[in-house]
DNA sequence: ACCCTCTGTGAATCCGGATTCACATCGAGG
DNA sequence: CCTCGATGTGAATCCGGATTCACAGAGGGT
């Protein structure tokens, strides 16, 4: 289109990298990385498809980048979670670590079911399993001190937190699939996932 | 190959068409919808590509076919449970039907995780969605049956179906996912939603 | 003014999977 | 024997998505 349009001024939100990545992100929020095409991704910055490799060098990369933006972001609200609650029981924190991670999961449907299960790229795979790890680790550091207070029962640690992170994992993969006619409301899956998550560490407190 | 075998002859296990179906059924076993392109399914029968289409107008089409035979399966396994169970108290019954489900999809997880949540062509996930319906209406029959008793609480006992269809699948798919490093046992998962099913209808008995 | 890099463009090209096409072969009937 | 229909084959062909390529304008630095 010739567009011309004058460059470094504060021309929409960035340089055309980040808009990219944006408008990756839009794509996999609206139809999940299947959605997320060369073509889609640069019409909708308004540029054209070589332009996108000027950014990256292939579509994996840029979607792996997204990736690890998104669970960057995930952890760290898991974390802050656990943060606020610092004088709460051990319990309680993971409770609140998990519903932080499942309600944001359940906001943001079809970006869940990206992250968690959709069938993506090698590359892009590598990093899901690279942050499913991060989020184990943050939960059985937490297993370990309820462990060490006595607040919960001696158990593997990260066994526990593998567990619990499949679980929430699945319950939300569900209400996210394409089907369902009548999903379950959000609600629901929380307290159920609430009360699995308690029975699950077998909390002392 | 001009192979020449003999036909009509016990060759092997039939036509060619229930083979294809057959080889197709196995590669969704292996690895999902994904891994069973029409090269892999005729190849493993011993047939060219094109031989496929003398039997099948689309691979689209076989694929439905398998999922329509799949799925009357499994409707068939559920109401089998129901059927077993026809002197025990309604929720008993429901809970044996929704466990017979889990159990099979845990037994064969990547046939479940392509039955309920891979995406799919659309003719297929027509089929799906099809399916998924008459679990839904074989569930709320039983569990009118039981509201008319007085052994299940009053409710809309179609919504509770399909609550509880979601819900199981739910915690079905996420074990099933290509994830999950130590998947979670399947008599954790079974007992889980064991009680997850007896909470949600809120049985009486 | 000149050159160099950054960022784009539009038109190929590549690639893998599905689908079609122009023949063969075999067995059944007439 | 000859034709027909069903079943196969191998070589195209089609298609949609990703990736590359040759070329161009815009600014910055010297």
């Amino acid at each position: 289109m010739t567009d011309t349009t004058p460059r470094g001024v504060a021309d929409v939100t960035g340089g055309t990298r980040e808009r990219l990545l944006a408008a990756a992100l839009e794509l996999v929020q609206e139809g999940g990385y299947a959605a997320a095409s060369v073509k889609e991704i640069s019409e909708r910055v308004g540029v054209t498809n070589s332009a996108l490799y000027r950014h990256f060098p292939s579509k994996a990369e840029l979607c792996a980048e997204l990736f690890r933006r998104v669970c960057s972001g995930e952890l760290a609200a898991m974390q802050g979670a656990a943060q606020d609650g610092a004088e709460l029981p051990v319990p309680d924190r993971v409770e609140a670590v998990l519903m932080t991670f499942a309600g944001r999961a359940l906001a943001n449907p079809r970006l869940a079911w990206a992250l968690i299960a959709e069938p993506v790229d090698p590359l892009v795979e590598a990093e899901r399993l690279s942050y499913r790890r991060k989020y184990r680790e943050n939960l059985a550091g937490l297993l370990r001190e309820g462990i060490a207070g006595g607040s919960v029962p001696e158990q593997d640690p990260d066994l526990i937190a593998a567990a619990l992170v499949g679980a929430v994992g699945e319950a939300l993969v569900g209400p996210v699939s394409p089907v369902a006619d009548p999903p379950p409301r959000k609600e629901d899956v929380m307290s159920a996932l609430r009360i699995f998550v308690r029975r699950a560490i077998g909390t002392t407190a």
